[in-house]
DNA sequence: CAAGATTCCTGGTGGC
DNA sequence: TGCCACCAGGAATCTT
């Protein structure tokens, strides 16, 4: 489940293709999230246009390619990753952009909860994968402030929060059981009811996890892969993510595990405060 | 307006 | 061993 440390560690692997020009379009003309089809037309016009960079904002990304920015969103099970135009094409391949250099670079897609677009650069930030969005917790000057503005008022349990990608943006299931685990905070506690102690606990809980799995190239769970193949090895570090009834890492308390929102969410009884 | 439920999708898994 | 129901999740869209 691609997450801010898994899209971050794609983007960072695939900042090789700087400099590179589109050669070749090709779509598999299946439709992505909720019916979205990737715009084949769009992307056709970028052919002889260079990728001058690669952008990030939450889980989502965006290649700098001439004037236009081509949006990807990974979805659950989305990869984009660089290979030989001669390597054999994976199932479910939805996007293939031919590149110089004897590269290509592809989308794979198997759940399809994925997303490719295509806009204008300059206007990147109003398109409505984007545009709604709260901060990045690391690109952006995030604050414990800005986390405490952010929770103000709010009765949804703190884990549901943490997902709403209106308040931050790229946190999934995975970091926010995470987070909250190392902020010492239970997931069921009321958004609103954090003390400032706490946010300023949940704050550095959030950047460090993230930051920590980035360093470790991600969580791979099963079908995550960064642009170059290599699984992410955050998986080993993690406190208790798809840890129910294993001893906490801090204090031995078997972890617990419940469904909050639809979403499997962990978490020690003991040394996260209810 | 906020919060919960439902929907999309496929591959892996657990039960029988 | 084979089959099938069920589950996983991000985010839009619905219902309450």
């Amino acid at each position: 489940m691609p997450e801010l440390p898994e899209v971050e560690t794609v983007r960072r692997t695939l900042l090789p293709v700087r400099g590179a020009r589109i050669t070749s379009v090709w779509t598999s003309g299946k439709a992505l999230r909720l019916g979205a089809r990737v715009p084949k037309q769009n992307l056709t016009a970028l052919v002889g246009q260079f990728i001058n960079d690669l952008h990030r904002h939450g889980k989502v990304l965006w290649l700098a390619a001439g004037d236009a920015a081509v949006i990807v969103h990974l979805g659950m099970s989305g990869q984009l990753r660089l290979h030989a135009p001669t390597d054999a094409l994976l199932p479910h391949t939805h996007v293939r952009l031919g590149l110089t250099d004897n590269r290509e670079l592809r989308f794979v897609d198997p759940r399809r909860f994925g997303l490719v677009d295509v806009t204008s650069l300059a206007h990147v930030r109003e398109h409505r994968a984007i545009c709604t969005m709260g901060p990045d917790p690391i690109c952006d000057n995030w604050s414990p402030d800005a986390l405490a503005a952010a929770l103000h008022g709010r009765k949804t349990p703190i884990k549901v929060a943490l997902l709403d990608q209106t308040l931050i943006a790229g946190i999934g299931n995975i970091y926010a059981s995470e987070a909250l685990w190392r902020a010492r905070i239970a997931p069921t506690r009321a958004a609103g009811s954090l003390t400032s102690r706490e946010h300023v606990c949940l704050h550095q809980g959030v950047v460090t996890v993230l930051q920590d799995s980035i360093v470790h190239g991600g969580t791979t769970l099963r079908d995550y892969r960064a642009a170059d193949g290599s699984p992410g090895y955050h998986v080993v570090h993690l406190g208790v993510y798809d840890c129910a009834g294993e001893p906490c890492k801090r204090c031995r308390t078997r972890i617990a595990t419940s469904v909050m929102a639809g979403r499997a969410t962990y978490w020690c009884p003991r040394c996260q405060k209810k």
